[in-house]
This record gives C-alpha cells, sequence and structure tokens, in this order.
RNA sequence: GGGUAGGUGCCCGAGUGGCUAAAGGGAGCAGACUGUAAAUCUGCCGUCGCGAGACUACGAUGGUUCGAAUCCGUCCCUGCCCA
C-alpha cells in the first residue's frame, strides 16, 4: 500500500477527528484509511460502510448519532452505507454482564423496529441510499457444520481478550457460551456483506477487530479497518448514555422543548464533548469554547444554550429550538409559566394528593406527600404569582378563580373552577 | 458428583435472631442558592392511610421461634476448587 497520494491523506484526517480507526490507531489508522480512500477513489468502487444495530427497543438517542454523524460524511462522499439489521444478533444480545437468551423476536417485530430505527437514523442519515440487510438472512440459515467451522476460527483465549469477558472472568462472574457468539456473528456478517469499514462506539473494539480477523479467516484480502467513536455521557454526566439508563439519554423523538432542557442539564463539563461529538464544529471553534470555559467571566451556561441550541436546530429546525430556548429562558431562567399547561376540569373539591395522583404528577400518595412536605407544590395565578404553598396533607382543592397548580420544578397544571 | 462461597431495595453494596423498610454510595425527586434543568448544600427516596398504623419486601418454598434478610430443611441459580 506504497504511495497514498496527500489528498486521500487529507480526507481521511478530516473523516477520522474524534474517531479512532484501527488498525493502527493514530497516524497509522489514518493511513489505513487513506489507503482505503484511495483504492475506492481509484477503482470508482464505493467503499462499503458497515453499521450493525440491534432491533430491540428502538429508540435512538443522541449517544447513537456520534456514529451516524460520522457515517453521513461517508456517505456524503459516496460511499455505501450498508445498514445490518441484527435481527439474529438481537436474540442474543451484546454481551454486557447480565445477559439471557432474549426471546426470539419474530420477524415482524423486527420488520416494525427496525422501520422505526430507519425513521429516526433518517434524522442523520440517507436510509434510501443505504444497502439495508437483516443478518437473519443469513445467520439462520447457517447449520451446526458451518457455525463450528466459524468459531473453530478462533480460540478462547482470544476471546477472553475481550474486556468485558476478561473483567468478568477475573470477577467471578457468569459467562455464558452463547455470549461467545455474539461477536462471531456480529464479524461473520462482515464476511457476508464483504465490508470495508465497520463502524461503532469504542465498546465495540474487540467485535469489529474480530470481524476483521474473520475477514481475513474466510479469505478476504484486503479485510475491514474499524472506525470506533467515543461514547458519551448522558445527562448525568457519570455513565454513557444507554437505554438502560432512559432517564440519562437525550432521545432523537424528545420533543424541541424537551431536548432543549435536557441538553441544558448536562454538566458544564460535558459541554466541550457534546460540541465535539454532537455538531459539526470546527477545531478552531472548539479551541475557542475550550477558553472561554476556562475564562471565569463567562458564565458556561450562555456556552451551554448556544450547544443546545445547534443540536436542537439540527432535529427540529430553528424554530424549533427558538422555541426550546425561549421556554427554558422562560420556565427556568425567569421562573415564568411554561407555554403549554394542561387544563383540568373538575378539580373542584378534591383532595389535593388525590388531584397528584390522578394528574400523573406523581406516582404515589406517599411521593405526593413528600412533594408537599419538600414545599414542592403550589397554587399560582395565571401571571405565575405565588396564590399560596399547599402545606397541608388535608388541602381540599376550593376555586373560585381558574388558577395553576405547581408540583416541583417542571409539571403544572391549569385547575379550572368551572365544573 | 464432592467441597466451598454467594443470591439483599432502580443499580452497586453493608447487614448474620429483635434497636431493620433494612448502613453507605450512585441514580431519581424536592428545597436553598445560582444569569443553567450545571456545581454546591440540605431534605426526601416501598405501597396504602390525615394519623396511630397496616401491608408488601432481602432467590423460591416449607419449618423453628413470642419474633427471621439473619437459624434449619428442600429446591432453583451463580462463582471458585476438586473429580
Amino acid at each position: 500500500m506504497a504511495d497514498i497520494r496527500k489528498e486521500f491523506i487529507e480526507q481521511a484526517k478530516m473523516l477520522a477527528r474524534s474517531a479512532e480507526v484501527l488498525p493502527g490507531g493514530g497516524e497509522h489508522g489514518v493511513e489505513e484509511l487513506a489507503a482505503k480512500l484511495q483504492h475506492s477513489h481509484d477503482t470508482g468502487v464505493p467503499l462499503r460502510v458497515k453499521l450493525g444495530m440491534d432491533p430491540t427497543r428502538p429508540d435512538l438517542h443522541l449517544g447513537h448519532t456520534v456514529v451516524m454523524r460520522k457515517l453521513r460524511k461517508f456517505q456524503e462522499l459516496g460511499h455505501k452505507l450498508v445498514l445490518i439489521v441484527g435481527g439474529a444478533t438481537a436474540m442474543v444480545g451484546d454481551p454486557s454482564g447480565k445477559s439471557e437468551t432474549r426471546p426470539s423476536l419474530t420477524k415482524e417485530q423486527v420488520d416494525e423496529n427496525a422501520r422505526s430505527y430507519f425513521e429516526q437514523m433518517g434524522k442523520v442519515l440517507d436510509i434510501s441510499g443505504a444497502e439495508v440487510v437483516n443478518n437473519a438472512d443469513w445467520l439462520h440459515k447457517l447449520n451446526f457444520m458451518e457455525l463450528l467451522q466459524l468459531a473453530g476460527k478462533i480460540t478462547v483465549a482470544q476471546m477472553m481478550t475481550r474486556d468485558d469477558f476478561a473483567k468478568r472472568y477475573a470477577e467471578g462472574k457468569p459467562i455464558s457460551v452463547h455470549e461467545f457468539f455474539y461477536p462471531l456473528m456480529q464479524a461473520y456478517d462482515s464476511v457476508v456483506i464483504d465490508s470495508d469499514i465497520e463502524f461503532g462506539g469504542t465498546d465495540q473494539r474487540f467485535n469489529t477487530l474480530l470481524g476483521r480477523d474473520i475477514q481475513a479467516a474466510y479469505g478476504k484480502k484486503y479485510p475491514q479497518i474499524v472506525m470506533l467513536l467515543p461514547l458519551i455521557e448522558g445527562t448525568d454526566g457519570a455513565v454513557k448514555m444507554s437505554k438502560t439508563y432512559p432517564e440519562h439519554c437525550i432521545s432523537l423523538t424528545d420533543d424541541a422543548k424537551n431536548m432543549f432542557g435536557k441538553l441544558m442539564s448536562i454538566p458544564d463539563t460535558l459541554i466541550l464533548k457534546y460540541y465535539e461529538l454532537l455538531t459539526d464544529i470546527s477545531d478552531a471553534d472548539l479551541k475557542t469554547l475550550d477558553a472561554q470555559l476556562k475564562d471565569a467571566s463567562v458564565n458556561p451556561r450562555d456556552i451551554k444554550l448556544k450547544l443546545a441550541f445547534t443540536i436542537t436546530a439540527e432535529y427540529h429546525g430553528q424554530a424549533g429550538a427558538q422555541s426550546g430556548q425561549d421556554e427554558f429562558i422562560n420556565v427556568v431562567s425567569n421562573k415564568g409559566l411554561p407555554e403549554d399547561i394542561p387544563e383540568v376540569i373538575g378539580s373542584n373539591g378534591k383532595n389535593i394528593l388525590d388531584l397528584l395522583v390522578e394528574s400523573d404528577f406523581v406516582a404515589s400518595k406517599g411521593e405526593a406527600k413528600r412533594l408537599i412536605q419538600g414545599g414542592g407544590v403550589k397554587l399560582l395565578a395565571q401571571d405565575g404569582a405565588l396564590v399560596e404553598k399547599i402545606a397541608d396533607m388535608g388541602y381540599v382543592i376550593n376555586l373560585t378563580d381558574d388558577v395553576i397548580l405547581q408540583a416541583g420544578k417542571r409539571k403544572y397544571a391549569k385547575l379550572v373552577a368551572r365544573n
């Protein structure tokens, strides 16, 4: 692979930003990528870039978009996106430490989930231009001998180098044999679809690299390289954004106001990372922001507002982002009332606890009580002025005029006086 | 098959007969503060009940006991060692 032309090195560098390119990593990784790009250019054959997805819970969040945004760049350069719906792999589930064999999804469920996936992915990627396949189509047809042949390409020791396995083994935690097959299945996919580059989060290091090895073992001369992108933390700032913790996820299906608000709730320490991985910001601008964040005279909130605006705009347009920002400033900064307050009719004469539970503001009466004890339940006038803070558990609603009920920071209901 | 260590609340994890609805941490919620739904501090954090209290809960099940997450039997699951 000698003589890689400079333009491809440059292109590879651009594409590799924030990513880890394997094998090699760093400079070497960039060269590997450049070689692929050049070869594709010279032969006129687009690169086949692979992304696999589990069609289990079809709820994509911003964490997924880190990889998707990168894929979009490849699409823009004319390369072929190959999306693999994990109809077969979904039954195993990527080993995470709590694995069980999952019940197999019916074809209909897989299709349904996949459809939902594509709809959400379509916000970032060009799905119509992608090749979409389901690995159940080939994995379910493998017979036992073929399976053994596949399994024979790797040793247990190699398998155990996977961090998750090694760790669990060291800690004396269970590892089921079938979990070994997840990486193998994913790797075999690479053989079948003949991928040139596989994408994933950094947690996909082992699986994707195994794909490279298995491709080679099945005779592919230039096996796939791997591009890994960082995982981003969820809104709590500590744990990776993952559907295991939906309360920390910023979902692509969140409405503009919620998306904006959730973005504002990330810890300040995450601002740069979000900027880098979730927007198209230039390196230079990133540096400027870094400097501003270290400058005590700049309020990090303002930078975060811009971040929230940029990202929200990508999914909900300028207008959506604007409404999200207006709402945030109005409600959070100025402690005003949100725009859309649901009306509740017929609350007159009701006990406050029952009302809170019925309106789904709290999950139980106990929680309602705690909320009241904590001073979180208030009645406000139409203009937001405090009418009274409810402190009595036995409080009974007695309306003469419409009044706004506030429960906690973000829950409001307009209690209508007429019945 | 034998030995041994375990299975605790959303998660991690302490607890070995009453003082345990169960330490501590994380997550979550609220309040204060703040130009952030950031940070920090404080409180809350099983269900029902205004309340006294009742109920449910420490793998499952059956016992012992005035009383069990804690003791005993059986079963299920997991790790390690031996075979």
